[in-house]
DNA sequence: AATAAAAACCGATTGCCTATCGGTTTTTAT
DNA sequence: ATAAAAACCGATAGGCAATCGGTTTTTATT
């Protein structure tokens, strides 16, 4: 799934905002940017048919959410882009970290570690 | 930078083979594809110029090599499309795996943790 | 050097997707 | 019933991968 660079200003837009229809979202964006009402009408349509928007009609217009938060977005992306290089039964996050993570500095691996703790935390419960 | 089906594969192909001419991989891809030599040949050079290729006049005909490993190429399609979303100092991947790692079973869970330590091992000497 | 064969190069077409809107239809409110 | 608002439809342009035909350049042979 290939994002434009309307289609990603609308989703932090909207991770920012909660909820907008498309005339909120083309005063702020729409409005710098020069784009018609329509434009954003469509971009949002879009977002929507790529399930990262939901919408309720709300007295006239479409109200827009963001479906997925950024981290789940992230997680979709990264996972699309390599799925095609990670063998079968491999996760693609965990390919990817592998690949990457002579990249994070010393906190960052602090943190990732840290993360996996908190889940492992998670698990004791259940 | 986008990468079609057909560009993965002959990633996929040279990183396996090291070298290779047009002729080579079209014997082992263009065949059970279809494709023309010419449809590989303008692959090739299109990896050539997005620096994911490098080649070598050997006698008459150009050689490929990958000139990237799969790690880095993971490591940059990743880089490409989350860093619209990430700020400064923050990895896409942290931010993934906060949102993935409950998807994850125990046995990913160490393997992640496995990859961590392993990375800390390798700066120790550093 | 002349010629044939091989490979590279060029240019065009198709298909898919984002961006962009004009114009028409449908909905809603007065 | 009408006007205003919003949704919907359809069309165009631009970018990129895939695909090749055809031409030019290079290489090897006689």
């Amino acid at each position: 799934m290939q994002l434009g660079e309307l289609e990603k200003q609308v989703l932090q837009y909207l991770w920012n905002t909660q909820e907008a229809d498309a005339k909120q979202v083309h005063a702020v964006l729409g409005q710098t940017r020069g784009n018609s009402l329509n434009t954003i009408q469509s971009t949002l349509d879009r977002l929507f048919k790529k399930e990262l928007l939901s919408r309720t009609k709300q007295g006239h217009a479409y109200y827009y959410r963001a479906k997925v938060d950024r981290d789940a977005l992230l997680a979709t992306l990264i996972s699309n882009v390599t799925s095609d290089f990670v063998t079968e039964g491999e996760h693609s996050l965990i390919a990817a970290f592998s690949s990457a993570s002579s990249n994070l500095n010393d906190a960052q691996l602090d943190k990732m570690e840290q993360l996996i703790e908190q889940q492992r935390q998670l698990r004791k419960g259940n």
